[in-house]
DNA sequence: TCTGGGGTCCTAGGACCC
DNA sequence: TCTGGGGTCCTAGGACCC
């Protein structure tokens, strides 16, 4: 809690989907949807032209689609959003050396630490540069909060939504968040909010009210004790710039159920060494290792077994998610796969020539298994609507996948005669290419054989111009 | 076309130890 | 011949967040 509002919320707008239709002009204006293309897949962001269809982010796919047949669905591109999250990051880090990033398109930063504001017209001042500076090097808006504790600046960045900035005075808190929905508050989701509805509390005020005992009855120690504060708009949480991971994990829903009992087997030990690679890119070993099955009806279980010391063999790891599966029951099918390691320790090595080899193989392994797809290849979309469809997920060995993963919709291409372009989607022997680059006119879509020796996949573009390489 | 993937934190019960 | 009281580790599950 401060007397001046120098904690900065920075969450950028509707990350993924701006960015894709930053490097595609022919999608600004337009609803377009992020996410998962398969069967199962859910939706990740959705363009503010298509919440206004009712889209938004986990909204299973295939409603998306009713309620937005013309949308452009794309999948994500991680590597891309990422090296757009570097360049924002980077210009945080020249607010203060106390900078703490929550997800790819979201931090904290303490303007305090920084020595760049020390009050309420100071604030102002950065918020609104950072945000010109954002825009100037991403091409993107982000939305500020700022105030005198985490929660509150948030909250402010919430209401700045989209492409705004709010200042919340210190002082006010309590008045602003007396008569809003508990659910504003963090840490109260669905079930939480339904449990105090039912207690007959909806507004924080109520909470403020009930006081801190009757939460902790209604809510277990910590829950209820941190909610008591929040509600008073009290919050004197820091901004924490490095937090040590404490598990890694990979999983996978699969189009179908698996019944078979060995394809699930194998599939656990793709899982584990998938994981065992991201857990030594990393730079760690662990000593605990998960299991997660969700079965055809979505119950969900998860297994572990704790090693007498840390370990980052795959064949170790393998065989400890092996072993659990065993005692695991899976008739009537499983929908979903993971195997996760957690009681992390430092990884080290003797020989850090060869450690950092390693770590290098390993990442292409991860970065090789990441891409195929194992969902059904879609039809195209194309047409007036500009629809966009295609195949997501997960590694799969067929010699199809690697054709679908190539032209994956939404990928840049590099075309001999005519350019750059982007997948916009594929099918029988065919992919269709639109011709346009993030700071050209829209473009035309042309059609090409899948084997077309013209055609190749190529790495993102920058979104402004004139600024060096937007690849990871 | 019902429900992703990667995380964090908390709780509760049992084992084990002093 | 009657149930102490912690502390720590481990397992499993649930809620929440982006």
């Amino acid at each position: 809690m401060r007397a001046a509002p120098t904690i900065l919320h920075l969450d950028m707008d509707a990350f993924f989907a701006a960015a894709e239709q930053a490097a595609k002009p022919s999608l600004r204006g337009k609803p377009v949807v992020v996410g998962g293309l398969g069967p199962r897949g859910v939706v990740a962001t959705a363009s503010y032209e298509a919440r206004r269809f009712g889209v938004h982010s986990a909204m299973p796919m295939g409603q998306a689609r009713r309620l937005a047949p013309n949308a452009a669905y794309l999948v994500p591109r991680f590597a891309f959003y990422r090296s757009i999250s570097e360049q924002v990051m980077e210009l945080l880090g020249r607010l203060s050396p106390l900078v703490e990033p929550l997800s790819l398109d979201e931090a904290f930063v303490d303007l305090e630490a920084g020595g760049l504001a020390d009050d309420s017209a100071g604030a102002l001042v950065v918020g609104e540069r950072l945000r010109a500076d954002i825009l100037a090097t991403t091409g993107l808006t982000g939305s500020v909060g700022l105030a005198g504790s985490k929660m509150i600046a948030k909250i402010a960045s919430e209401e700045a939504k989209p492409d705004g900035l709010v200042l919340i005075e210190p002082g006010t808190e309590r008045e602003l968040l007396g008569p809003r929905s508990v659910r504003i508050l963090p840490g109260v989701g669905p079930a939480t909010g339904e449990h105090l509805r039912r207690a007959g509390m909806t507004t924080v005020s109520d909470l403020a009210e009930a006081g801190e005992d009757e939460l902790v009855r209604l809510l277990g120690r910590a829950h209820g004790a941190s909610l008591y504060r929040m509600a008073q708009g009290y919050d004197d949480r820091a901004v924490v710039a490095e937090r040590d991971a404490k598990s890694v994990s990979v999983e996978d829903t699969f189009d179908v159920d698996l019944h078979d009992r060995v394809r699930i087997r194998t599939e656990v030990e793709r899982l584990a060494d998938r994981c065992v690679a991201r857990l030594r890119a990393s730079g760690h070993s662990g000593r605990t290792i998960v299991l997660k099955v969700r079965r055809y009806d979505f119950s969900t279980l998860t297994r572990s077994d704790t090693l007498r010391g840390p370990t980052d063999d795959p064949v170790v790891v393998r065989e400890a998610a092996g072993r659990l599966l065993e005692a695991v029951d899976t008739t009537g099918g499983v929908r979903l796969l993971g195997v996760g390691v957690s009681g992390l320790a430092d990884y080290t090595q003797e020989d850090l020539f060869a450690q950092a080899e390693e770590e290098r193989a390993a990442v292409a392994i991860a970065e090789a298994g990441a891409g195929a797809g194992a969902d059904a290849v879609e039809a195209v979309g194309g047409g007036a609507g500009g629809g966009v469809a295609g195949v997501s997920g997960e590694p799969e060995s067929a010699g199809v996948v690697a054709v679908e993963r190539r032209w994956a919709p939404g990928h840049d291409v590099w075309h001999a005669v005519h350019g750059a372009g982007w997948v916009q989607g594929s099918g029988v022997g065919r992919v269709t290419v639109r011709f346009e680059d993030p700071w050209s006119a829209p473009g035309r879509v042309r059609t090409f054989s899948v084997d077309d020796p013209e055609l190749e996949p190529s790495e993102p573009l920058p979104l402004v111009r004139g600024e060096c390489g937007a690849e990871a």
